[in-house]
DNA sequence: AATGAATGAGTATTCATTCAT
DNA sequence: AATGAATGAATACTCATTCAT
C-alpha cells in the first residue's frame, strides 16, 4: 500500500453493494453532515430501495463508523508499520504528526465528521472509531516514552500529555483547515510542531551545561593567550 | 472581580426573568446536553410557557451562546486584565494556559457544551463565541509573537500553530474530564504545558552566538599573536 | 344520567378539542380498528396538525384507551348505582347481566375494540380499563356472594367462576353480533343466561330435607305399627 | 390416540421440513406472540434461508393456522370420538367442557395465540381454525339439544347460548391462566361448571312438581298411618 | 427444494417557533 | 410581558413476500 492511496485500499474497493453504500455514504456525509443525511438519500444515491441498506448494516450510525474506519484504518496501519521502522525518535515522531496532519488536511470533510459528528456520540467511546483512534494516539505515546528512556527526552512530563497537545494541535490546525477558515502545507505545520515538541521535550540542562562550560573554557583561554 | 467568583459576575446576576431563564437552561444543558433540552424544559423549569421564552431570547441557539458567554467572557476578561500586568513571557504563557484550563476543568460540562455541542454548529464562526474565543486566543499570540520580538523566543515557529497546539491540548485534556475519562490537576498540568511550549520556543542561538563570540575572539587573538 | 344517553355524558361533550379528539378517534377504531387508523387520520378528521394531538394525550394508545374509558365508564357508574338500589338477588344479577349485553349489542364496535384490539396489548392489565372491568365483575361476583351468605345459592360454586362464565358468555354473545354473524336480543337473552346461571346456583336441598322428613315419618308410623 | 399424547399427533411428527418449520414456529410465537416472531425468525429457528419457508407454506397466517391446527384437531377429534361412546347428557356435557378446559390450561401459550392472536384476525371465520372450532361447539350444542329432546333439559333455553357461556367461560377462565393471573384444576373447574350448567338447565318445575307430589302424598299416607 | 438479496410501503412522535389574545 | 395552542416537517427502521439463480 503506498502513501498516495489511501483511500483506494485494494482490498475493499470490491465494489460490492456494501462497498457502493459506503461510497456514497462517504461523499453525501462529507457534504451535507451524517444528521443531514438520510437513509433515503443514501439508498437513492446507490440505486436501491431504503431496506436494502439494512441487509448490509444495522443502523445509520453504524455506516458512518465504517466510512470513518475505511479512511482512518489504513492511516493507522501504515503509521504502525512504518514507525517500527524508523530509527531516530525525532524522525518518528515527525512522521506521525506528519501522517494525520496530511490526513486530516487531504479530507477535511472527514476530519470534520470525526471531531464533529462521530466523537461526541454517545457510544462513541465503546465504538471501533475510539479503538483505531487510541491504536493511533498509542504509538505517539510510546514513541515519546522511548525518548524518555533513551534519555533524550525530558521524563518530567507526562506523556499522555504530550499525546493530547499533539492531537489537539493537529486538529485544531486540520479543524481551521476543515471548515475553510485557513489553509495548511501539512509538511511546513509538521515539521514545526514537531520542532516545538521535540525542543520542548530535549534533555536541555545537561548539554546546556556542557556547552556553557565548553564556552567559559574557551573564554579562559582567549583572556590567558590576550594577557 | 475574584477567580472564585467566575459564574457570578455581579452585574448580570440580577436574577431578572432573562437570568432565570439562563440559569435554568445552563443546569439542563450541562445535565442532558443541548438537544435533549427542549424550550419546554426550559420554560417549565422557569414556571413560564413556551412563549414567553422568545420576549427574551429570539432563539434556542441564542440562549445557548449566552450561557457559553456567560461562562467564558468573564475568563477572558479576567486573562486579558491579568497578562496586561504579568512581566514575564513565561509567566503570562502559563497563566493563559492555567486559566483555560482551570476554566474547563472545573466546569466539564460547559467544556462539553462549548466543544462538543457549539463549535460543530453551522453559525459558530459567525457567533458571539467564536469572537469571544478569537479574543483569548490572541491573547496567547501575543504573548508569543512578544517573545519572539524580544528575542526570548525562536521565530521560526508560526505563533498561530502554537496557540492550536495549546488550546488544541488544553482540549484534548480537558475533554477527557468531561467524558469523565481521566481526572485532572489544573495547575500541575499548567506547569507541565508550559515547560513543554517554552522549552520547544525558546532560542537556542544564543548560546551559539556566545561559543561564535568565543571562537571570535580566539580568533582575534591569535592573529595578534601571530603578528 | 339516563340508560339511553350511554354515550352522551353530560359533562363530557363540551366539544373541546380533547373531545372532538375523542369523537373522531372513535368512529375510526370502530370502523377500521386501532391498528388501521393512523394519528394522522385523526388528526385529518378533527381539522388539525398530527402534532396538535400530542397537546391532548401523551400517545395513540392513550387515546384509545379513553375512547374505552368514555363508553364503558357511564355504564359501570350506573351498574353499581342502580345495583345498589335493588332487592333481590335475581333481580340484581340479571340487571348486571342485561346492562352489560345491552352496551356491548348496541356497540358492537367498541365491544371488539375492548376484546380484540385493547385486551391483548401488553399493559392492559396495568391500564385504567382494566381497573373498570374488574370493578364491573367485582359488582356481579358480590351479587353471587351475597345469594350464596343468603342460603339462596349453592356455594359449592366458586363466584369468581360464575363470573367467568357470565361475562365470557357475553362476549361470546356479543362478539357474535360485533363481527355480524348473529343478531341480538340483549332482553331475551339476559333473562334467558339469568335463569340459567339463577338455576344454576339454586339451592336444592330443601326438597332434599322434605323428603326426607317424609320417610322419617313414615318410618316411624311404620315402627309404631308394628309395635 | 391417547388423552395425553395431545401434541404428538402420530401421522404429522414424520419430522419433515414442514415439520421442523412448525415446531419452530409453535415455540416461537408461544414465546414471543405472533407479531413478534418474523419469518426470519423461523428461518433462524429451522436453519434454512427466508425464502424456503414459502416452499411449505403460502403466507406467515397460514403457519400460525396450522400451529393452533396440530394443537387443537386432536383434541375435537378425542372429544368426537369419546362423545359419541358416553351415555348420559350430564357425561358428556361435563367431558367436553374438561377436555377443553385442560387443553387450554395446559398449554396456555396456544390458547392465547388462538384468543389474542389468530381470532382479532380479519379472516378469521373463514379459516380453517374457525371451522375447527365449530365442529367442536357443535359438539355441545347437540349434547344439549339431546338432553332437551330428552326431557331432561329445559327447552326455554337457546342451545347456542349456553354453548357461548361454556365456552366463554371456558375461555375466561383459561386466559386467566395464559396471563399467568391464576392458576386452574381443569378437573375442579370442569366439575363445577357443569354443575352450573346443568342445574340451571334441568327441566325443574315438573321434576319438582312430582317430587313435592309424592312428597305430599308419602306426609298423607303417614299422618293417615299415624291415626 | 433452496437461496438470500431486494423490495418499498408505512407511521408515531418531537419540537422550535409563531401569533392571536 | 405573557400565554399556550397550533404548526407541520422530517425520518429510521421493519418485514412479509418475491424471484432470478
Amino acid at each position: 500500500m503506498v502513501v498516495g492511496e489511501l483511500n483506494s485500499p485494494g482490498g475493499s474497493s470490491r465494489n460490492t453493494r456494501r462497498e457502493q453504500i459506503l461510497a456514497a455514504a462517504r461523499t453525501l456525509f462529507a457534504g451535507s453532515g451524517y444528521d443531514q443525511t438520510s437513509i433515503s438519500d443514501i439508498a437513492t444515491a446507490v440505486g436501491v430501495a431504503d431496506g436494502a441498506i439494512y441487509k448490509h448494516f444495522t443502523s445509520k450510525r453504524e455506516i458512518l463508523y465504517e466510512v470513518i474506519r475505511e479512511f482512518y484504518e489504513p492511516v493507522i496501519d501504515m503509521a504502525a508499520t512504518n514507525v517500527e521502522g524508523m530509527s531516530g525518535i525525532r524522525e518518528r515522531l515527525r512522521y506521525l504528526i506528519w501522517l494525520q496532519l496530511r490526513a486530516f488536511t487531504e479530507q477535511p470533510e472527514l476530519c470534520r465528521l470525526i471531531i464533529a459528528e462521530a466523537r461526541p456520540m454517545e457510544d462513541y467511546y465503546e465504538s471501533r472509531i475510539a479503538d483505531l483512534n487510541r491504536r493511533y494516539t498509542t504509538l505517539l505515546v510510546e514513541v515519546v516514552e522511548d525518548g524518555q528512556r533513551a534519555g533524550e527526552f525530558n521524563d518530567d512530563i507526562d506523556a499522555a500529555m504530550v499525546r493530547d497537545v499533539v492531537y489537539g494541535g493537529i486538529e485544531h490546525v486540520a479543524w481551521g483547515a476543515a471548515t475553510g477558515r485557513r489553509s495548511v502545507d501539512a509538511t511546513r505545520v509538521a515539521d514545526s510542531l514537531t520542532s516545538l515538541i521535540c525542543n520542548g521535550l530535549e534533555r536541555r540542562t545537561d548539554r546546556d551545561g556542557l556547552l556553557a562550560d565548553a564556552v567559559d573554557r574557551l573564554e579562559h583561554v582567549a583572556d590567558r593567550l590576550e594577557r
